[in-house]
DNA sequence: GTATATTTGCAACACAGTCGCAAATATTAT
DNA sequence: ATAATATTTGCGACTGTGTTGCAAATATAC
């Protein structure tokens, strides 16, 4: 299993919740939302418990948090390190990351540093158009 | 008073909530939330005031609303109506536009359509850099 | 000044997210 | 495998953000 391996890689115990989330972040392409996970586990887990795994994953790497600009964070796998622009949906209402786009080179001005960026685009996606 | 013809000139009513709420935002140039609206108001004026308000003031198009990755949504008087980029100093906390960084030329995937944007880089501000 | 339309304050509510604590589960050592 | 220890879970309670219904207050139009 692809879930077990990378929790070992990052020293995370195998719970069954810890397991489960972790398959069905590998398997959507879209972020997704506490509410959304619990929806589609097939296990019983708790509110809270969710909460603290996707803060686990998020701080050990696996997966990072995307801000929505109307609800609640969204939460997908972490496949590319640099920045990113995210992109939303708003016809299906799904959020997804572009990797193919990266902005690093924004250019602040004179004495400001960068240290984190939150991009969303919000629009419709190819499958809406 | 340049609050009252900016509410005349959007046909809104100049009730004493909706004018010191624009003179204030007028005078500052970081984005506030409500709770910090409401700690520097003059006059008494109930959160669900300070809300309605300030969605009346955004429908239309007197401010626009921040995004924060950990907080309440913040606003400031629009003053460019293209997207531009937001920053939030992590050591004061200040939330700003930055207009010089227009990012209009953003190349979506082919299928993608764009309606609307919200850029927010994290780091440090040139105050306390 | 009066009538009508709009806005306000209050209270209640919905929802996202967090936390303390005891019970359950996972890991480690024997 | 079993016992001891460390970690995680579920529950409940709680905080904070933002919205809404409704009656009272205020603004606008006449």
């Amino acid at each position: 299993m692809k879930a077990i391996s990378i929790l070992e890689h990052h020293q995370l115990s195998r719970t069954e919740s810890r397991m489960e989330i972790l398959e069905l972040l590998l398997n959507k392409n879209v972020a997704l939302s506490e509410k959304e996970i619990k929806d589609e586990l097939s296990i019983k887990c708790d509110r809270a418990t969710i909460y603290r795994t996707l803060n686990t994953f998020v701080k050990s790497g696996i997966a990072h948090s995307i801000i929505n600009n109307d609800g609640p964070l969204k939460y997908v796998i972490k496949k590319a390190p640099e920045d990113h622009v995210h992109f939303k949906c708003q016809v299906c209402g799904h959020i997804m990351c572009l990797p193919q786009i990266i902005i690093d080179k924004i250019e602040l001005p004179d004495g400001f540093t960068r240290t984190e960026s939150n991009f969303l685009v919000i629009g419709t996606c190819k499958n809406c158009n």
